[in-house]
DNA sequence: CGAAATGTTGACTATATTCAAGGCAAGTGG
DNA sequence: CCACTTGCCTTGAATATAGTCAACATTTCG
């Protein structure tokens, strides 16, 4: 299992334009706070919920998502994490209940002290800030998804979803999407992100199938009328989203 | 409308207990950051949906809420606002959506430079990290309300609201609660909130209210039975909460 | 190849929404 | 002071949306 592991300053996802360039003493920086790479299969617990003062990670490749449950197992996914997304920040800060981290497809992950957060903002202001960054943009996330969950219909939540998720796997790719983008979410993935059952999840994804707004196939995600899903889910993209802070 | 208006080294908020303690630097730092004091009566709109690049924000007294609207007015009510927090991250930042934040009751807010974040950062990392750790716990609420619109029915939904407004506006209070706390919402608000229509909200309401539960009453809450509310919520509370920062 | 996970479908039920109406209290203007 | 409006609360009846239950098919994986 030993992974590709390059130093940060060779990450090829911090080459990736979707990503702001750092000088190199804050890429040494985050060098030296990282403690090490760490692999997952796909389904396994990356932070349990309730798990006390978990560490923090940069997810490095593959996807992963947080989630709550009640205590009779009612679990509601809160976001979808992709390569490049900092986790965990959440977790330290709280007096309310935690979330626990699952991973989607085989994923690696950057593991940092759980100092980290302490010593970007201290010795490295601008990364304090790429910290704080990457904390609000997440939020703006779940506000979109509690929008949806709260207030869109079945088909109005599924054709968000697809969007959403198009839009940010597309980004990440060379092809942009051209081909469809890796889709590794089971139907009760999108069931439990979205606050249904998984029946009315299937019944309403064949229907958008059906009519010819979308196509799952093979673990992969097209969108064949975007304009239509955009239209359904009242969500308008504005093209390339601005570039982000890598931790 | 000439409001109170004290200097941020002599804040009543500061000195409650709720929130840790700066030191004299800081608050000096953050009283440089201050524009002015705003004034808003009930139900007015202190940052419009949509609007780019808006101030920043301390709520200093009353009570708001942010929320997001889909273009054929359907509302969602994301999280509510109470004396303490720091409003407007989630603009700043983000290629999704934007949020509006209103008022429920009467208010004032310290209003705060646009570049306040970044020169918190630079300037005193203590306050960088605080504003971190503001951000992060905000995302924890709306984490919770997600999990409660997604999973809870709506009996839980109400019960779980209930629950954390009552938690977060008693500890701002001499009495913890003792006489019940203050609820400036209307059952539109609750509704909006929990993702629920006015009509079943206010039939859910008023079973909770028969069953002994809670009382709403010249805009008090009262929780009656707060064991059976906590159980019916899924919802157990830890008593005090960690002090937190306050800017 | 067999087991387990995931996807699919129909029939039935429950929960929540919509529509429609009316009540009450507070504020406004004659 | 009294009509009148406005906003919020309240209720019943009809309807729609989504959930539950129960099978069975298909795919994946050891």
């Amino acid at each position: 299992m030993a992974a590709y592991d390059p130093p940060c300053q060779a990450c090829p996802l911090r080459a990736h334009p979707l990503f702001t360039p750092h000088d190199a003493a804050e890429v040494a920086l985050i060098q030296s706070l990282k403690r090490r790479l760490v692999s997952f299969a796909a389904g396994e617990t990356v932070i349990a919920e309730g798990q006390p003062d978990p560490p923090l990670y940069t997810l490095f490749s593959g996807w992963a998502f947080r989630y709550k449950t009640l205590r009779d197992g009612r679990r509601q996914i809160l976001n979808f994490l992709l390569p490049g997304d900092f986790i965990g920040m959440q977790q330290k800060m709280s007096d309310v209940h935690l979330h626990g981290v699952e991973t989607l497809s085989a994923a690696t992950l950057c593991e940092f002290r759980r100092d980290a957060i302490w010593e970007l903002h201290q010795r490295a202001p601008g990364l304090g800030f790429a910290v704080t960054w990457l904390t609000a943009h997440e939020e703006g996330l779940v506000d979109d998804n509690l929008l949806s969950v709260g207030r869109r219909s079945a088909a109005e939540r599924v054709a968000a979803l697809l969007i959403l998720l198009f839009k940010r796997a597309a980004v990440l790719l060379a092809d942009r999407g051209a081909a469809g983008v890796p889709f590794p979410l089971t139907q009760q993935h999108v069931a439990d992100a979205l606050g249904l059952s998984l029946v009315h999840t299937h019944r309403t994804l064949r229907r958008l199938d059906r009519l010819g707004l979308h196509r799952i196939d093979a673990g992969r995600l097209h969108l064949v009328n975007p304009r239509a899903l955009e239209r359904l889910a009242d969500v308008y993209g504005d093209g390339m989203p601005p570039p982000r802070p890598l931790i």
